[in-house]
Formats: C-alpha cells, sequence, structure tokens
DNA sequence: TTGACAAATCAAGTTTTGTTTATGTATACT
DNA sequence: AGTATACATAAACAAAACTTGATTTGTCAA
C-alpha cells in the first residue's frame, strides 16, 4: 500500500470525473512529454484558448496538474503523484475483489 | 508492462467516463466483496431499481463488470482485468513523464 | 502610458448525462 | 393458464457538463 490513503474517496471521484473527457486525457498525454504553455496546447489539440483554460482548470482543481507563471506564459506540468495515487486507488478495489472466495455469499438463495 | 496494450485509447476512456460517477464507484467498491445481485445493490446503495440498472449497463458497456443470470436473478460481479488495465493506461502517462527530463523544451522563448 | 499579447473569467447556448415514472421481458411458482 | 418476482428498457424531465464569444486580468515592450 503506497500513498493512496493520502487522497480521500472525494478526490479519487473528483479526480476520475476530471479524466471522463477526451480532451483533458490528450492535454495529460501531452503533459507527459514536458511542461507545456497553454499555447502549446491549444496548437496541439486544435482547441479554441477560452475552452483549453477551461479543461486546464478543471485538471487543476483536480490536483492532476500544476501551473507555473513565467513572463506572460503559464507553463503546466503533470503531477505524477495524483495518477499514482488514483492507480493505488483502483488497485485497492481490484486487491479487494482478488481476496473474496470464488464462491461469494450467495444473495438470494 | 503488462495487459494495457490490449485496451484502446478509446476504450480506456470509455472506462474512465464510467467511473466518473459516485454510484458507479460504489457499486464496484460494493462488488470487490463478490459477487451480488441487483436486490443487494438496491438495498446497498439505496437506490430505485432502475436506476441502479442504468448504472450497472453503463458499467457493463465500459466491461467493467461482467453479469450471471440464475434463475429470477441476475449476478453482477467485477472485471479485475479492466481495472487492471486501466491502471497501466495511468502508468504508462505517468512513467512516460517522469521519463523525461526535468527541464523539458521551453515552448515560448 | 499606451498598446499588444497570454491566459483567465464570465455569461450565454448547446449537448450529455443522470433521474424518475411507466412499461416490457424473462423466470418461477401455483 | 395465471400471478408474482427480478430485472431491463423507454420516454420525459432535470441537472450537470461542454462549448463559444466577449470581456477582463496580468505581463511585457515601446
Amino acid at each position: 500500500m503506497a500513498t493512496s490513503a493520502t487522497a480521500s474517496l472525494d478526490l479519487n471521484l473528483q479526480r476520475l470525473k476530471a479524466l471522463s473527457d477526451e480532451k483533458r486525457v490528450r492535454i495529460l498525454t501531452q503533459l507527459a512529454g514536458g511542461e507545456r504553455c497553454v499555447c502549446d496546447l491549444t496548437d496541439a489539440l486544435d482547441t479554441g484558448q477560452s475552452l483549453l483554460s477551461f479543461h486546464l482548470r478543471t485538471l487543476k482543481d483536480a490536483g492532476l496538474v500544476t501551473d507555473r507563471r513565467a513572463g506572460r506564459w503559464v507553463h503546466y506540468s503533470l503531477n505524477g503523484d495524483a495518477l499514482a495515487d488514483l492507480e493505488d486507488f483502483l488497485r485497492s478495489i481490484r486487491e479487494a475483489s482478488a481476496a473474496t472466495p470464488a464462491t461469494a455469499e450467495a444473495c438470494c438463495d
């Protein structure tokens, strides 16, 4: 068990919601290649600046990305720890499942 | 690298969407405790039967759960492989991120 | 200080998604 | 057969999310 205990169910849910949009997932894969400023992302994702800003805020509120101001530009980068937390959350469900006997309680017999 | 290559980006996205609802996450945590029939889940989640059926279908369409008919009852159980695929997908993004040099290409200097 | 540029915010409109209610289908029991 | 139970589906509605366009904030350069 790693750091998953640090992320509450609500936080994990917020992060899952943040990842439930294609554009936001694409943003993350872009950021996986390193820090990016918004102007680069608008080019890469072919999206309006305002819309991109909206999605970046969603990701930032969920703690999945961080931002850094540099002059006129704002650089975004991926927060790997948040992703790791989410992996741990999913694993905890999966491992609980694996631990249950194959023949679980019959529900209504 | 495990089985993640088997799940396309679209499938991973569909699964992330399926996990972006609190009730559906709670269903999964219930199923982590073993196979459950719908009637048990309605009790556990305090949700109408119809609504539960809707959410179960969403999970099933995403491949996150499987169902098994037994007489009048339908038993649902969690598909651990699908969760594992999702973990691998998140990890692949995270590890790509970790592999990039700390000082990435400056975007607009 | 003025103008230009990068990005965020706001206020709309549109689309998706979740919820409810009613109905349909399948199985079991008598 | 007929009835009851367990679950799925359909339509109508409500709520949330996404998208767009206009405006605002912050920064830099002349």
